[in-house]
DNA sequence: CTGCTAGATAGTAATGATTCCTAAAAAAGA
DNA sequence: TCTTTTTTAGGAATCATTACTATCTAGCAG
């Protein structure tokens, strides 16, 4: 999945955030891959272009960008975060091993009626589905 | 929701984990409360019995319990991790604002169907449904 | 009941992801 | 080009969790 640098700009514009090499860098990462990264990760992929960036960049980037709703977090127990630049919705598969995350484009899951019974008050604004399994290369490493 | 003494030795005997009053106690508290609460609610609270108690042993107990599937992590975002003593099938519902977890029951979600077109050879195991919303003190809080 | 031993506890130090602080640099509009 | 507001980079700080290790104790064998 290829973006544009144009588009990028745009939306960057859109939310009011200035475009600067080292943002679009890491946002363009972030909508190319579907691999779910840390801001490690990324920090890695981006200081191949920009040997100077600093990881300190990275986590205000990711912020910054998750606050203008461009990127959303993926929960994967406690480990350290990761991110995803894919907004259309979906879930995911996590591999209880290596902790590999695939999406789950299913529309079925997009169709689940909220829950009744729940404490009076409590307003739903949405969910997220999250199955856990072995993906094939950890199953064959254990075999 | 009780749990007796006897009852809590018999799950750890079952298990080959010793008994000891640090142990117990906080197996107890969080078999006791539907707070899903964190290393250090827990600590705080067994702490009122036995003072003497370290954080370590705290952790290192949530550890061993969970390893022995008496007890199960929730994943809520990457803050601090939270602790749920009941082991029926259930999924949570939590609060955006104070990060406040409560036990969905709906049957329904249980009988969600795996999802097809998945990456070969990876196997599900189980899933979980996180619900997202506003606890009705936050949505009173910000009115 | 007594002693033995694996496993548990407590205290302290270390780790590591993330956040905080700040001066210098750069984007974007005037 | 000038000005203002962000953004960046680097270093220090934070804080939940782990690691280390010297006692201590539960549970069992004798
Ligand atoms: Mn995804
Ligand atoms: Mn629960
Ligand atoms: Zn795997
Ligand atoms: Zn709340």
């Amino acid at each position: 999945m290829n973006i544009s640098l144009e588009t990028i700009r745009q939306r960057f514009k859109d939310q009011g955030l200035k475009s600067t090499p080292q943002r679009t860098a890491i946002y363009k990462a972030l909508v190319e891959t579907t691999s779910h990264p840390t801001a490690e990760d990324l920090y890695r992929h981006v200081s191949q272009d920009y040997p100077m960036i600093s990881q300190n960049t990275v986590y205000y980037t990711l912020g910054v960008l998750q606050q203008a709703r461009l990127i959303r977090e993926v929960n994967v127990g406690h480990e350290r975060a990761r991110y995803d630049g894919n907004l259309s919705p979906h879930h995911h598969l996590i591999c209880h091993d290596c902790q590999s995350i695939v999406d789950v484009m299913d529309k079925k899951l997009n169709e689940i009626s909220f829950p009744t019974g729940l404490p009076t008050g409590f307003e739903i604004t949405d969910y997220q589905v999250e199955f856990r399994g072995y993906c094939k290369r950890c199953r064959t490493q254990k075999a």
